[in-house]
DNA sequence: AGCTAGTAGTTGCAAATGCAACTATAAAGA
DNA sequence: TCTTTATAGTTGCATTTGCAACTACTAGCT
């Protein structure tokens, strides 16, 4: 998945999974410690990615006024547009490297073990 | 299971990984090439994994008679004492990941569709 | 044989990651 | 209020990864 979006140009799917969180609080934007909760990534590594995403002006960070810590980062016009960029050709990937070899019923089954697995994390 | 390993001083699992294929092989050696084809890892990082694993005497590089190109990678007494090491830690994360979270079929559900996402890959 | 193309493995460099230490602010307790 | 403790996020440094270019050798073609 991460050659075919490579090789056409979009960037990997750290940062779609980060526009993704963002594109649904479009309003509020997220804390990054939010993001963090929601995807698999360590505060520095995403203090990082953040920079790199607001170096190419796909996400914003703002002061937060219910934390002077923290910023509120929000998706911009731009990164609302990569992230449809990205969409498809991430979808085709999921198609073909599952839906074009699993059944439909081993699509749930998988998603459903691996929830299983994920769940009931004694380290949550 | 990183983590658990790390905190008891013992290598990461794509060590274990290559260790493994070399104790199966213990008598003839594998190529590198051939230990690419077994794990998953491209051949300039496995060159410096089986360099990591070299300077700490797990592994060696043997010259290979039948292609000069190449080298005859085998695991050392060390080696094998390291694999012996790590086999009951890595069970146990395995256990407490996916034995303790999992029913038996589900288990054996998950490892049959995994395997048919890895199988018949057109880039293989 | 001699030339060309392909394969095995290595290396330099840039980018990403993990770890620990750090700053700044918030929250809790005396 | 003042002190202590916890949390949000950042940064420096060492290690690892990815990419492209490279060497050295093999195999295939004429």
């Amino acid at each position: 998945m991460e050659n075919s979006l490579k090789s056409k140009g979009l960037p990997s799917l750290d940062w779609y999974d980060v526009l993704l969180e963002l594109h649904r609080e479009k309003s509020t934007g997220l804390r990054q410690y939010e993001i963090g909760e929601k995807i698999l990534l360590n505060k520095h590594n995403l203090s990082r990615l953040i920079d790199r995403l607001e170096k190419n002006q796909l996400v914003g960070r703002h002061a937060c006024a219910e934390d002077g810590r923290g910023n509120r980062i929000k998706i911009t016009d731009k990164g609302e547009i990569m992230l449809k960029q990205v969409w498809p050709v991430y979808s085709q990937s999921i198609q073909e490297d599952f839906g074009v070899k699993l059944k439909t019923k081993e699509f749930i089954d998988l998603s459903r073990i691996l929830n299983k697995v994920l769940g009931q994390n004694e380290s949550t």
